[in-house]
DNA sequence: CACTTCCCCTGCAAGC
DNA sequence: TGCTTGCAGGGGAAGT
């Protein structure tokens, strides 16, 4: 599940194969929730245009256009971002890939996931963006026009303070995991890193935020910063579908500490780590370490 | 405004 | 074996 490390991974190692480039073709799947943009439409405004940067915010990534207008990805849940020369078994379906010899790298051919596809004038390998799931989005917004989904964003995880959480938590009950998710108190946190952060600041999840103290809202965003950092420094969080845009797994879920290890020994105390559905989202604490 | 609940979607794993 | 059920979850919309 791409959160800000993995968005930031995927935007240094896709970058290369967009920016500076012109669209000569784009394909695309049928009209869909995907498409904030009608498909038709970007098909019609994307070709001849030439990409010159791309930027993340939050989950976000942005891609500014030569006519001034943005291209709008989001990799949802499933979303990855990757060229027709990357290899990789999760760019291809569990039937393609169970019809593998061993070691055998099958080549990629756009399937019924693949909802976006652009190739380029001078011939540069194609570049894709597969969602099984399609709770990614896809949105191009015209020459000074805005959108909601990112004017509403908060200030970018990476340089989260505790001072501004504080802030931003007053008037508010929520548990703090929830406080964490909002997007426009922090952009860039899910769930795999609201859980870690909250664990190494010592704060359970169910937490009311009105109950934080200032001392644990500076731990919480040292530890967010941190978590955010070794994560994209290590490739990000291969969990389920996450997979660089060069075919190449993170490591960051070798380093977690309580995601995704319900039941297991807490690696500081050793108490088992308990699961706790809060805000409509699984939450890994350790009952022991955490108050 | 704050907060909760529901829902979009598909693949996979567990249970019968 | 093959079916059903549950679960994963970002985030917007609607409801309280």
């Amino acid at each position: 599940m791409p959160e800000l490390p993995e968005v930031e991974v995927t935007r240094r190692r896709i970058e290369p194969r967009l920016v500076g480039r012109r669209i000569a073709r784009v394909d695309t799947t049928g009209p869909s929730y995907f498409f904030l943009t009608p498909p038709r439409q970007l098909r019609e405004r994307l070709v001849g245009r030439r990409i010159e940067s791309l930027f993340r915010r939050g989950k976000y990534l942005l891609a500014d256009l030569d006519v001034g207008s943005r291209l709008l990805l989001h990799l949802g849940m499933t979303g990855q971002l990757f060229s027709s020369d990357a290899r990789s078994p999760r760019f291809l379906s569990a039937t393609a890939r169970a019809a593998l010899a061993p070691g055998e790298q099958a080549n990629f051919r756009p399937d019924k996931h693949t909802h976006l596809a652009l190739a380029f004038e001078d011939g540069a390998p194609e570049v894709y963006f597969r969602d099984v799931r399609k709770f990614g989005k896809v949105l191009l917004l015209e020459p000074g026009e805005s959108h909601p989904r990112i004017d509403r964003l908060g200030p970018d995880a990476l340089e989260a303070d505790g001072g501004l959480l504080r802030e931003s938590a007053r008037g508010r009950r929520a548990p703090v995991k929830s406080f964490l998710l909002d997007q426009r108190v922090l952009a860039g946190v899910g769930n795999i890193y609201a859980d870690e952060a909250l664990f190494r600041a010592g704060v359970r999840p169910g937490r009311g935020v009105h109950r934080v103290t200032r001392r644990e809202f500076d731990a919480i965003a040292a530890a967010l910063r941190s978590v955010l950092r070794r994560s994209i420094e290590t490739g990000g969080s291969s969990i389920s579908d996450y997979v660089s845009p060069d075919g190449e797994d993170g490591r960051f879920q070798d380093e977690r500490r309580v995601y995704g290890r319900t039941g297991e020994a807490c690696l500081e105390c050793a108490t088992p780590i308990r699961r706790r559905v809060i805000g409509q989202r699984s939450s890994h604490y350790c009952p022991a370490c955490q108050g």
